[in-house]
DNA sequence: TAGATTGTTAATCGATTAACAATC
DNA sequence: TAGATTGTTAATCGATTAACAATC
């Protein structure tokens, strides 16, 4: 694997790579050129190729690529034979549709513990994973080495939460509180899930094609 | 207001600057400069400017930026003062998670009511949200504007339900079912709330932080 | 071998940063 | 007026696209 530094933008296409190769899979294609992938993608050939390029020789001359080797390799890059333990924070209805709806086992991710405040939940099992106390996260963190902590707490509470997580080791956070968590230059890595953010983009859209009369009304 | 193409990566940001904005205000400051403004955001008192000047002069030289007047500004390009109606499919923990939990409101969006197929939800109301059957959204679309709509339904009807609302006059979509909906030259506006590829990337940093060393085991 | 398609270098395009004149 | 900071043009940097030799 190359190792210079990858840029953002390869990284965000990475994951939409491997959900049409993972489609392609299923419909039983087993072999794919980079022009076929680009108008399945909306990406140029070039793009792919490069985009590719940047971590190794995934294809062969005259043929394509492989689509099951092809899925492998960009699911390697993107840490799911890891085996990384992630924990949740905050059982609400944000943690419960994570841990009921959303399958963190097909992204290569082991969720194994979840936390809450609340003494209604905590004891309880959702989906196969157990509540505990917040109470008692510290020591956890102490004794168990996990790689992701999912951040789903309350506003009010997201920053202090954030601060003790950094305080007891957390490195990456996968943050659905819709709050800045650290600053610009923090070592902690932080992956932003901002709801407003994204629905603040749409309503833009949906301005600029009402006001360029791409929209009626 | 200017009418070049804005880039997508200055849309992108526009949220950020509000919700910084939204910070300082209620701090009571009510004045800032590009580079004050840069050290809190991350970005360079240039790239600031820049973005601004894509939609006007909003600043004043010698004297820096009246904070609620840019951040009344930059609400007006992301489309927060139109009243744009909102409508929800699929009341399940997501679906319950925006409804109680997520402000519309205070992104200037109207929720104004939630469709699922469940019978025991039809009927009732959460957070002064009414949900119907999913029978009377046909119905429902041809009487009432509706600007936007929220996809919160499982995967295996994504796909279905998308189609039906594009048919329906449906012209944006926010998508919470990780499934892509539209082909990649669709005049339909979707903007996607992919968790898995949002957790993918995350898997990414965190794998590359520990190859380089930067994190530990 | 001929055809196809990659890997990779070169060209282009766009976005970010720097610089500075305008001006509050 | 002097100092500060914008608005905006110019320079740089990086990402995307095009081209083509390598090769399966």
């Amino acid at each position: 694997m190359k190792k210079e530094k990858i840029s953002n933008n390869v990284i965000r296409r990475l994951p939409r790579y491997l959900r049409r190769l993972d489609e392609l899979t299923d419909a039983g294609v087993s072999r794919i050129s980079s022009t076929e992938l680009g108008q399945l993608l909306g990406f140029t050939p070039s793009q792919i190729r490069q985009d590719f390029n940047c971590f190794g020789e995934f294809g062969q001359q005259g043929y394509g690529y492989n689509v099951p080797a092809l899925r492998e390799q960009i699911a390697g890059i993107l840490g799911m034979d890891r085996g990384y333990k992630a924990v949740l924070i905050g059982v609400g209805h944000i943690g419960r549709a994570l841990i009921d709806n959303f399958c963190f086992s097909e992204w290569g991710i082991n969720l194994v513990q979840a936390f809450d405040v609340d003494t209604d939940l905590i004891g309880k099992e959702f989906s196969g994973v157990h509540v505990s106390s917040v109470e008692d996260l510290t020591a956890y963190l102490k004794k168990n080495k996990v790689d992701i902590v999912v951040l789903a707490v309350p506003r009010d509470v997201a920053l202090s939460t954030a601060e003790m997580l950094i305080d007891n080791g957390v490195h990456a956070i996968w943050n659905f509180t819709n709050v800045e968590l650290v600053e610009p230059d923090s070592p902690v890595i932080v992956e932003n899930v901002h709801f407003s953010d994204s629905l603040l983009a749409l309503s833009y859209y949906v301005s600029d094609a009402y006001d360029s009369k791409k929209l009626k009304k």
